[in-house]
DNA sequence: AGGGTCTATGTAACCGCTTACGGTGGGATC
DNA sequence: GATCCCACCGTAAGCGGTTACATAGACCCT
């Protein structure tokens, strides 16, 4: 590889000009600037960016924080490489790109974990990242606060975090669950079920406010044991249904705060001889690729995926060029209306 | 962050010293060596690895090339999350992480493309990178070609490449793709018919080639009009199946060379009144989550998917460390039953 | 003519770490 | 007791950029 040095020489400059030639272009004469330009071309000079980083404290890496190891087996993200792609695009936009920080330590102790956020953010420091991108995995809330609190520009994924140059951005999650819920009211549905996610998930919590709020506005009262909690995984959909079916006044529309748990409540009716949504009508959320598949076809919330990349990726490059960083960015969610609800084309 | 030259100081040894403790312990005195450790541990010390990379010429990254933009919309790669845990973990052992490197340009002309992979190889010298991973992306076997001839260490997935330092790993595409078909022989069906990937893709290409291997070895002819081909999408699963239906001597059973495919040929049967398997036994290939949740569930070949992520990431970091590299990595296929074939419950 | 300004460039220090090379002291060897 | 070896450690030269500061010339003004 040519250095800048070699640069310099063919053309009889300095390097300090072959430098500014790629970072203030405008200070360096036209004439100049030209000749730089071409002998880089010829040589197919790229800068060494572990040089460029060690000298300027910023590398043009951001890092994406992404917990596996402690997940359930078989657990995926709903809408992970979507939000790859939309983070990488954007991201690309900027010379940026992805990081994926390793989780688990090894001989050097290069480690880090969500149990030790210090590990991640010492990573952070050692690859002078410009910022970190955090994805929600479970209920970390307290683990990412650690993040956000140390001053590194970083935007959390569907969980809400608070610290100098930290944001987030979530799905309108309440609006979701509000239309899905209205939708099910004005179908005719009284007796309305929600099954939710974990306790503390904060995407989770506002899908059930939502749910209350659509019960309340159409003046129908909301019954505890109405609303059961699962995991977002598909077992526990079955599981709550099973026991909602089993009351003594049984919902006849269930809205699941995920699809997954959707679908496992598919089966669950399934196996009680019910058929949906004739006898059950059924509406989850995120309209993961599943959805469109099951029969009956999933009534759904469908979020902005790559949206969720592309806004992340916004406000990191803002955070980094601007220093400010934004509120909270909140993502439209919406209702997508197919067979699982009973009202097939309806919108 | 604290640096070497702090420690050193605070221990009362020189810079050199602290560096042969984390990189050769072996050749520092015991004493001093718990020392500076301590030191570096109260320190909270982390090298820096811009400067370490600057030095060595060698970081800790594997640079991952997964072209998202010449892609279909809607087109998911069927195990990239899978995928990018196993690589990740595997990678985290030994202390490295993953870069996905920016695909598009921008005013800096960072990018890089799969058009232009003598962009991707020099980001890859710029940051110093280990190695490459390349992700299949369609039948960008020629461009693929060009980065196993860099020189670069690098391993593709599911497709073959040659270089000095490359090697792939895929699935047994072969023999997956025999072992649906037999499965379906033995079934009784003489009437086979498949539905390949775009040709020239080389794990379709082998599944055609393990689909004829069945037949033959069970004496039946090949025709013909029974390989119709696809692109992997569902919708060209429809159509192709519509065409295999429209046949005077229609197929009863069909192997579909993607498992997005084969539900693509299941809402085929379907429109067309038949009943799946009574009517048309349809097996898929990958076992994607789809796979278990369609009606009826599909008979599928199983791929290792986390598999393929700790494969490649042990064959880079041998090739890092050893020099040499392995041959091609092939990992089992496995034939999963369900429904979709007829044959619930045996194996 | 002398002084001030502005533009274009060079000089050199520095970023933090690695490593070739050389030096020191103590024990073994003859 | 001189010699040699070895274990341990320091010195200093990079790695390839960035950037504060200095310099030099051109131009304008009084």
């Amino acid at each position: 590889m040519a250095t800048g040095r070699e640069i310099a020489q063919l053309c009889g400059v300095s390097v300090a000009t072959v430098s500014r030639v790629f970072n203030q272009p405008e200070t360096v004469n036209e004439e100049t600037r030209s000749r730089v330009l071409r002998v880089a071309k010829e040589l197919d000079y790229r800068p060494n960016e572990s040089a460029r980083a060690l000298s300027t404290k910023q590398s043009t890496m951001i890092g994406l924080v992404w917990d596996t190891d402690h997940r359930r087996p078989g657990w995926r993200h709903p809408y992970l490489q979507d939000l790859l792609i939309g983070l990488k695009s954007a991201l690309s936009a900027h010379g940026y790109h992805l990081l994926m920080l390793a989780t688990s330590g090894d001989a050097r102790e290069v480690g880090a974990s969500l149990a030790d956020p210090v590990g991640y953010v010492n990573m952070t420091r050692r690859h002078h990242l410009g910022g970190l991108v955090l994805i929600d995995s479970g209920s970390d809330a307290e683990a990412f606060e650690a993040f956000a609190q140390s001053g590194v520009p970083c935007v959390a994924l569907d969980v809400a975090v608070d610290g100098p140059r930290a944001t987030y951005v979530t799905s309108d999650n309440f609006g979701g669950a509000r239309d899905a819920v209205r939708h099910l009211v004005g179908l005719g549905h009284t007796r309305i079920a929600t099954i939710t996610g974990p306790p503390g998930n904060q995407p989770s919590d506002a899908r059930v406010s939502g749910y209350r709020a659509a019960l309340r506005e159409a003046g129908l009262e909301s019954r505890d044991e109405y609303v059961v909690s699962g995991d977002f995984y598909r077992a526990s959909g079955t599981a709550a249904t099973q026991r909602l079916l089993a009351l003594e006044s049984p919902p006849t529309a269930v809205f699941a705060a995920s699809d997954e748990m959707a679908v496992g409540a598919l089966l669950a009716a399934r196996a009680a001889g019910l058929r949906v949504p004739r006898d059950l009508a059924l509406v989850g959320f995120d309209d993961i690729e599943i959805a469109s598949v099951v029969e009956p076809a999933l009534t759904t919330v469908a979020q902005d995926k790559p949206g969720f990349g592309v806004a992340a990726a916004k406000a990191i490059m803002a955070m980094i060029t601007g220093g400010e960083c934004e509120g909270p960015l909140v993502l439209p969610a919406r209702l997508v209306v197919r067979e699982s609800c009973g009202a097939v084309g309806d919108g």
